[in-house]
DNA sequence: TAGAATCGCCAC
DNA sequence: AAACGTGGCGATTCTA
């Protein structure tokens, strides 16, 4: 890395050969340095900008920001094509340092990522992916040195070369997703990257005090359990003398749980939750135990936890939207999960809108089963979607060969079992234990399940053999998912035949989403209202009080707009509300 | 003793 | 044991 060339800019007089260089490029390398992770609270110290054979260095810190102006409008302008690792991380601190919106992204990483089709060995830093397709090594020692103070050479020198990669790095992935046939994908990615970073920009409101309440009441009913179990599981045996003390269980161990409900003569044969809730009837302590797994399950995830991510300048939760955050393309979110929240009313209650604003959630209904029904063309599937029917009635209709009104919830319950159930690969076994029935009326169900839906059970069949004959699936843009199984390993083959049938549905699920997001984001620029959360098929949009019904509106389009860029034969069906929390 | 592995459970 | 797919994450337990 010794002896990279740069130029430091400490002055506004040195910038118009920059720009000069900006003009006449359609291309520039972008990386950035700052004091620190959260761009609600850190400062872009560096600016790097890479041409061919020229690594320029804006020192922010030295620069007045008004001799910025022009250098931003270039970042701004999409003509000029920005090519940067992980973008979002720059985007967002223009954003908070300048109020500058980066356009025109090209993003190295997502390519990255969408090049290792899903391979758990490929990483996608910077330094892997720069090894791995440029054979250069990068040393990335200085990143975490102190951005604030005197720059030394070796900082600079390493700032230049990370910027200095870029460009060389894009035309290797720009080549590999060519022959790849990822050009679609990857287009659809960098078009809903500025929606993602949007959403992370702009947080999510959380009402501290209802959350603080909450966890207090819960606490004081997990202790009274935990105390009344602990004393109970700490019985020796039923003969136990008085001043015995006990013996200490820890009831988040599995292992001393099950030890001590063995003692108590209770042989369970795992202490899941499944194992555990068929045994609950028979013992009253079982079903208190799951009352307490499910009470601190509660405080040590969705507890005070979560108000240590309220950001102290903001108010509001920024977390962290992995664009592509599985092989099937759907996002995944942490610090915190809010894909996770659970359903109850008094958790994402806490999740609301501010004084004068309304939450528009909204999500597909349906939709995993409508890319069946298109991907398969399974006449009856279709026919029940046209005619806009209940779906597991209809399923259950089918089956049985009945009219729709005679349909018993108990029957609908069991279509509805398969029809989450199958999409996911799930055989005689897994529905049988799910429904509580022998393996053999199982078997018999999905037998029924078939017949009613024959290009179903021929498309899974066809989508399964070709996990096997090819190792690899696509979805409706192309992603790609090379499965890391062996299709001679008894295990894996089941696995490979599973993955098989529910990746192209999922990724095409995500794919839809994805343009979803976009068009979303896109339709609401420039109003009062942008989107705060999504959750695999469900947007969450905060607006003024007064535009609501009109955003509502909007979003409810942009979503069906989406969906019938993918989806021909079947109609696409959201359900939106206007809310005052998330719910 | 820090990090990896595992269990268990939340979401879709 | 596991038996339907994709994740994140907290607590415990294992391991170098």
């Amino acid at each position: 890395m010794n002896g990279i060339e740069y130029q430091l800019i400490t002055r506004a007089d040195e910038l118009p050969a920059l720009l000069e260089l900006f003009s006449h490029a359609s291309a520039v390398g972008l990386d950035s340095e700052t004091t620190g992770l959260d761009p609600h609270t850190s400062k872009i110290r560096l600016l790097q900008f890479s041409f061919p054979g020229r690594n320029i260095l804006l020192d922010v810190f030295e620069l007045p920001s008004d001799s910025l102006k022009p250098v931003f409008s270039f970042l701004e302008n999409p003509a000029l094509t920005k090519v940067a690792h992980n973008a979002k991380f720059d985007a967002k601190f223009l954003r908070s340092n300048f109020g500058v919106h980066l356009n025109g992204i090209f993003d190295t990483y997502l390519s990255s990522v969408l090049v290792g089709a899903g391979s758990e060995i490929d990483r996608h830093s910077l330094e892997a992916s720069v090894q791995r397709l440029l054979s250069i090594s990068m040393n990335k020692e200085a990143q975490l040195s102190d951005w604030s103070g005197h720059l030394d050479k070796y900082q600079l020198e390493y700032a230049a070369h990370d910027s200095e990669v870029l460009l060389p790095l894009r035309d290797a992935l720009a080549e590999k997703l060519n022959e790849m046939d990822l050009n679609v994908i990857a287009e659809l990615e960098h078009e809903c990257l500025p929606s993602i970073i949007d959403m992370e920009f702009r947080g999510v409101y959380l009402d501290q005090q209802r959350w603080t309440d909450r966890i207090s009441i819960v606490r004081r009913e997990c202790d009274a359990v935990s105390l009344s179990l602990k004393e109970e599981l700490g019985r020796a045996s039923s003969q136990m003398s008085l001043f015995d003390s006990g013996i200490s269980v820890n009831l988040d161990s599995p292992h001393q749980v099950r030890d001590a409900l063995l003692r108590l003569g209770i042989d369970v044969d795992s202490t899941s939750e499944w194992h555990l809730t068929r045994m609950a009837g028979d013992h009253p302590i079982v079903a208190r135990l799951l009352t307490y797994r499910s009470l601190s399950k509660s405080l040590s995830s969705f507890g005070e936890g979560l108000l240590e991510f309220v950001n102290p300048s903001t108010k509001r939760i920024h977390a962290d939207f992995r664009q592509i955050g599985t092989p099937t393309g759907r996002i995944t979110c942490s610090s915190p999960s809010l894909q996770q929240i659970p359903h109850g009313i008094e958790y994402r209650s806490c999740f609301r809108a501010p004084e004068g604003r309304r939450l528009v959630v909204a999500d597909f209904s349906q939709i995993e089963m409508r890319i069946l029904a298109e991907l398969s063309n399974d006449d009856a599937l279709l026919k029940a979607f046209r005619l806009r029917e209940d779906l597991h009635r209809s399923t259950a209709a089918q089956m049985y060969g009945i009219p729709l009104t005679h349909v018993t919830p108990h029957l609908r319950e069991k279509a509805k079992g398969l029809n989450y159930g199958l999409v996911y690969g799930m055989g005689a076994e897994g529905l049988a234990a799910r429904l509580g029935i022998t393996v053999e009326e199982a078997g018999a169900l999905i037998d029924r399940y078939f017949a009613a839906y024959p290009g179903v059970d021929r498309w899974l069949r066809r989508a399964a053999d070709l996990a096997i004959d090819e190792g690899r699936a696509r979805t409706a843009s192309g992603r790609l998912w090379v499965f890391n199984l062996d299709p001679l390993n008894r295990e894996e083959h089941g696995q490979l035949r599973r993955v098989g049938k529910n990746a192209p549905i999922q990724g095409t699920g995500s794919d839809i989403f994805k343009r979803a997001m976009t068009i979303t984001s896109n339709r609401l620029k420039g109003s009062d209202a942008f989107i705060v959360n999504s959750i695999h098929d469900e947007i969450v949009v905060e607006c003024d009080q007064a535009t609501a019904d009109e955003t509502a509106k909007i979003v409810n389009q942009s979503m069906i707009d989406a969906g019938s860029e993918f989806l021909f034969r079947v109609p696409i069906e959201v359900d939106v509300s206007v809310t005052d929390c998330w719910e």
